[in-house]
DNA sequence: AGTTTTGATTCATATTTGAGAATTATGTTG
DNA sequence: CAACATAATTCTCAAATATGAATCAAAACT
């Protein structure tokens, strides 16, 4: 399975100043990304060649410039599916004065498309980008839960549920039940079962024949108390975003 | 000189996304950016696991994640230079409604950091990111009266000034003066030499010891009409920008 | 200012990656 | 629904890159 180093390594380096917040010599990138001086010297003569980082100051100190952003911009104002789920998002969001997920499966794990964060000062907090389990997670178990029965158990059988928290399901066909719970309801949750104390709802939306699973996540003590009112926000939201023109996939 | 190509294409693939506005396919994706499929495949495969795109419908199409545009913002928010240049820059904007443009000197061209269009519908458009030649722009015309006399000599002997537009000054003696005149007023200039009918006017800036060229540039009839007053704009605008702590580059 | 230390850059070579051919999967058409 | 067409993916070896050592340049210190 190819494995293009130089490429995670140029995204090391430019995650690097996201997290510095400033100006950085090639030695202090190199020890950050852990890459070889030289590599990175070469690194970063490409992106600067490609405009993406500049010299600042006499120590040859690099930082990105605004094409990044720029770029970001224009791709982010022209997501199909963003764009379509938006709107409805930000009004979940504004019902529940939760935190508000769209998530996508991968191969083994799920994909943080798009989080819109609660205003309560203690939230469920994550970014776009984030990845979290199949088995642990609501999203996860939407995607779980839409496989063919038998794609389902090998794949439980190649992947057994590792614990996440002390409260995450481990067994199998415990799993199992409770995937065939939130089929009959309509709606998954986890309950402390990839992060202590957090509670989420997620239902499965179909964008382009394609699977995703928007949720609902907080501080289990707020949203045990109006599971139901979270619970009719969000079916609420999945009505609103059905297509016409093709099934659901569960 | 070390190139790494799979950096150059990773970029060239997000900047398709960017060009195109739309979802693709690893196909389109490869005869775009003219990358053989399989190379492709394990481009796209690294950006996808580090959730840079996402796979977005059945027939396996491809689109940036919100990953990009946040990395980006972060960044932005944090860089010093513009931080200190930009309240300047959008006073002068809003005092000549002409475009202004930071720039500064790689090896042999100019790079754009920031620009702040016009808000005529006439106006000189650009993007940060761009890079344009030294001889035949104002910010280039800074960065060259700024070296040493001898290196100026050299490297005008190993570069001579070819022709970008018909206006452009492709004498080295006639563009050693057009330095000096500059060096003299302290405000260097392009009339139609980069681009036909555009003027433009530059003064050098220092920050943190290093030097960048601030410019205004528009229309060759309206800016020449009222030189004088964009030129003071200018001046104003560097006066205000001065540091207290070291003596300019000119 | 001379000396030392630190960081940037270059270079030759072992290692990894990239490209074409073959294979598999998916969607399309008769 | 079968056969075709198109795209995605895997695999292998030639070719390009990554690396450590060496060199060069610039700060920092005495």
């Amino acid at each position: 399975m190819s494995d293009t180093t130089s490429v995670e390594r140029a995204f090391a380096i430019l995650e690097t100043f996201e997290r510095e917040k400033r100006a950085l010599s090639l030695k202090e990138l190199s020890e950050f990304c852990r890459i070889p001086a030289s590599t990175c010297h070469s690194l970063v003569h490409t992106l600067v060649r490609r405009a993406y980082l500049y010299q600042t100051g006499r120590r040859k100190e690099l930082y990105p410039t605004r094409r990044l952003y720029d770029m970001g911009a224009t791709i982010l104002a022209h997501d199909e599916v963003l764009l379509r789920l938006l709107p409805a998002m930000e009004e979940l969001r504004d019902a529940t004065r939760e935190t508000v997920i769209l998530g996508k499966r991968r191969k083994e794990d799920i994909v943080y498309l798009e989080v819109l964060e609660s205003p309560e000062v203690i939230r469920y907090s994550a970014r776009p980008g984030d990845t979290k389990p199949l088995h642990s997670t609501c999203i996860g178990k939407c995607m779980l839960a839409a496989m063919p029965a038998n794609d389902l158990g090998a794949w439980l059988s190649e992947h057994p549920p590792y614990p996440v928290t002390g409260g995450t399901i481990t067994d199998s066909a415990a799993l199992l039940s409770n995937l065939e719970e939130g089929r009959r309801e309509g709606v998954f949750t986890t309950r402390g079962e990839n992060v202590a104390d957090v509670t989420a709802l997620a239902v499965p939306i179909s964008v382009n024949n394609e699977l995703y699973g928007l949720a609902v996540a907080g501080p289990s003590h707020r949203i045990d108390d109006r599971f139901e009112q979270v619970r009719c926000c969000l079916k609420d939201a999945q009505q609103s975003l059905l297509e016409r023109d093709l099934a659901g996939h569960v």
